[in-house]
DNA sequence: GAGCACTGC
């Protein structure tokens, strides 16, 4: 193996490293009371006990293990560039090395329990031949029995009375822990659902996690899904009348609040993984908080209406914002994860991943690697440096594979980091924050942790979105740190020092604090609450992103008045699952005789990116797109595409030979289907076409896409007709480079530049007339 | 002449 320049840790042996706190962590469950604390907002009146100081080391090791990543002879003379380092860096070369390590292979650590997705395999699978409903009913109940051992040895079993009892005497507790998945069956058990005073409503940040809670659940209960228990997200709903425990995202509760006001179907709701702190999660908090209080009064008043319990379950201490509830600790049982940081800050945490990934493959056993990098673009350039290198390991090592992931990637590639590598292999894992929380990969035994993380972020004074790279948080270290224990005991490199670790904002930034709120105030409204500024968040939002969102409703009419109160347009609005601007689009369509084609435009824009472009075949993928291509813009060429696909009968393979993704296009079809029967639902019908005259569905979108336009400029640049902001086409738009009187375009997103994406050429001309409150000041050529 | 993390209805 060659190495010029070999990098290397300095460095002491690992199994010289002591760790200081007895190791035997997973045995610290236990429940443990905290006094009742004040409001949120204005901050906590109750301390964590010390016992759940302890508890919370199980994540937050201390960081004193030292490896430091100091290399000599960096064969690169290069000045590193702060946004892209890996760009200009040489690539390295190993040399003949003989110090390199051997060890000996010991495939069961890597394999033992990397059976891919288990926990999801683990649900019901219907056996193939029907059989009777009585041996149907046996085989259930039988599963539900070899199951009750295993639920009663989990640490949560014993502190079962003591939160069922706080549950019953208290109208909102808060349980805080990793795991608190069987709290729901524990509320149906004890009797405190029932078909008479109203099921458990369980609400989940994803999708997948409420099918495989929904599963499992129904396993452990000794149903099958559509009875006791079931799920309803979107596209999916096998909920039924009989349903006692409902598994939903939490947008899907958001909609049933919005037809049922005082959830009336449900007696407790139980908000899971609300650390997580979405903006959903946070809104409907809010919104419970205030139908718990609707209830109790009307109980009071003896209008037959059963009180609503909150349940609140997080991973993490900070609860006391969530209300002035019973806080209950529960912890789980996780593997200790040691830390090390480096000595020195890293200018190039490519660079020094890659250097940490060989050193991990040559010095430490069997057991998969975990890397967590910002986006697309450096997982692909670490992924080929990582097979560069990996062709010259020595013979006697063993192979090294890598699996990149990120949402972008289609399916097919994505399930490559669910496959157990081949024996003998250690499997390196390249992933976004995707492995963060959405999904968990079997196996990992090491997590290299860069530190930062893409984020999305919205100034609400320019009211521009923008997508930069920044620092992570403690919790969200603690939470990619806690990835290398889930299985065994683990280790995580962080590429960054200790002191800047305890540098690091203590939680990432709510969700609601950083984006754009028009939708969510619109389903507050639409909710029946109508003081959006007084409304009780857990998080205040500014008053100025507030303000902007209030001022886009009413520009696109949603609300009106002087008192903003919702408008029958924006009742129409919230109905639909788009955003407000959407909305306003396919509702004006029937004005303009396009609804079928603005069905299709708009499923289009709704979905990620259906043109796959992969770094080493740009050139092809971009060859095949322009077959579909429309001189007006995105918006037609995305029509062309679906009419195209529409011909092929959806054919897999045809949307692989034109480089699009399949998965996206298929989803396309199901939010178009969706919208569809909404808009039958609303009496607009989604038939009607407008032929050949495409202009119909630009002039459409330009409804409620009137602030989104730019004119040229004489230097050949635009400029924002609203705001005066000069923007720049993307480069993956049809319309990059071209020069045209004025654009209308989807988004603006600040990255290295404002950079606008979905743009189409429109015709000045069209702009007077459309939202004239807004145009009024400005000056159309 | 240059590139968007993740999730949800």
């Amino acid at each position: 193996m060659i190495i010029t320049g070999r990098v290397i840790y300095n460095t002491q042996d690992f199994s010289q490293i002591k760790i200081t706190r007895t190791p035997p962590l997973h045995r610290l469950w236990g429940i443990v009371e905290v006094n009742e604390v004040g409001g949120y907002s204005g901050g906590a009146k109750g301390k964590p006990s010390q016992r759940i100081i302890q508890n919370s080391f199980l994540l937050n090791m201390p960081a004193n293990h030292i490896v430091s990543f100091n290399r000599r002879d960096r064969d690169d003379d290069a000045e590193w560039c702060h946004r892209r380092p890996h760009k200009k860096r040489k690539h390295k070369r190993f040399d003949e090395d003989s110090t390199l390590v051997k060890y000996k292979v010991d495939n069961t650590q890597t394999n033992g329990n990397g059976n891919g997705n288990g926990s999801v395999k683990r649900s019901c699978q219907k056996p193939r031949q029907a059989k009777k409903p009585n041996q149907q009913k046996e085989d259930l109940l039988a599963k539900r029995e070899a199951l009750r051992p295993f639920r009663r040895s989990l640490p949560i079993f014993s502190a079962r009375e003591h939160i069922l009892e706080q549950i019953r005497s208290k109208a909102t507790v808060i349980i805080v822990g990793e795991t608190g998945s069987e709290i729901p069956q524990y509320i149906l058990e004890a009797g405190l659902a029932s078909a008479q005073h109203g099921a458990i409503a369980v609400t989940q940040p994803r999708r997948v996690a409420a099918i495989s809670l929904a599963k499992r659940v129904a396993e452990e209960v000794g149903t099958s899904l559509r009875q006791k228990v079931g799920y309803s997200i979107r596209f999916d709903d096998t909920s039924s009348p009989s349903t006692l425990i409902k598994y939903l995202t939490d947008g899907m509760l958001i909609r049933e609040l919005l037809s049922d006001r005082l959830l009336l179907k449900y007696r407790v709701v139980v908000l899971d993984e609300a650390h997580e702190r979405t903006l959903r999660t946070d809104i409907l908090f809010g919104m419970v908080k205030a139908i718990q209080g609707q209830r109790a009064e009307m109980c009071r008043r003896g209008e037959g209406v059963h009180k609503l319990k909150i349940v609140v379950m997080s991973a993490t201490l900070d609860a006391e914002r969530f209300s002035d509830a019973k806080i209950l600790y529960v912890s789980g049982r996780l593997h200790p994860v040691r830390i090390y940081n480096t000595i020195e800050p890293q200018s190039d945490y490519i660079d020094a991943a890659l250097v940490t990934i060989f050193q991990i493959h040559l010095e430490q056993p069997m057991g998969d690697i975990l890397v967590f990098l910002t986006g697309q673009e450096e997982i692909e350039t670490l992924e080929k440096l990582l097979k560069e290198h990996a062709a010259t390991l020595p013979p006697t090592a063993s192979r090294i594979l890598a699996c990149p992931i990120f949402a972008a990637l289609p399916t097919a590639q994505q399930q490559r980091v669910f496959t157990p590598a081949p024996r003998g292999t250690r499997k390196v894992v390249l992933a976004t924050n995707i492995a963060e929380t959405s999904i968990t990969i079997q196996g990992i035994r090491y997590v290299v942790d860069c530190g930062v993380a893409k984020v999305r972020g919205f100034n609400a004074r320019i009211g521009i979105d923008s997508l930069s790279v920044h620092p992570i948080s403690k919790s969200s270290a603690r939470q990619r740190t806690g990835r290398a224990g889930r299985e065994a005991a683990g280790f995580c490199y962080r590429l960054y020092t200790a002191e800047t670790f305890n540098t690091l904002e203590k939680d990432t930034v709510p969700e609601i604090k950083r984006c754009n709120l028009s939708s969510a105030i619109l389903l507050l409204k639409a909710s029946g609450i109508e003081d959006v500024l007084g409304f009780d968040y857990m998080d205040r939002p500014s008053r100025a992103s507030l303000e902007r969102a209030l001022v886009q409703l009413y520009a696109l009419g949603a609300i009106g008045g002087d008192n903003g109160k919702l408008t029958d347009l924006g009742r129409q609005m919230a109905e639909f699952p788009l955003d407000p601007t959407f909305s306003k689009v396919l509702i004006q369509s029937q004005h303009h005789n396009c609804t079928a084609e603005v069905i299709s435009v708009i499923s289009l824009l709704s979905v990620d990116s259906i043109f796959y472009m992969p770094q080493d075949k740009r050139e092809q993928a971009s060859e095949a797109r322009r077959k579909f291509l429309h001189g007006d813009g995105d918006h037609l060429t995305l029509l062309n595409v679906l009419r195209e696909y529409d011909k092929a009968k959806g054919d897999r393979e045809w949307c692989r030979e034109n480089f699009l993704n399949v998965r996206n296009l298929e989803h396309v079809l199901d939010v178009q289907k969706q919208l569809t029967q909404f808009c039958i639902r609303l009496s607009i019908s989604p038939t009607t076409t407008c032929g050949s005259d495409l202009d119909a569905v630009l002039r459409c979108f330009l409804a409620g896409f009137f602030v989104n336009t730019a004119l040229i400029q004489p230097d050949g640049s635009y400029r924002s007709v609203v705001g005066q902001q000069t923007v720049n086409i993307h480069p993956s738009s049809t319309m990059f480079k071209k020069k045209v009187d004025a654009i209308m375009y989807n988004e603006l997103v600040f990255t290295t530049k404002e950079y606008v994406r979905g743009v189409s050429k429109i015709q000045s001309a069209w702009l007077t007339g459309v939202a004239p409150p807004y145009f009024n000041n400005v000056k159309i050529p």
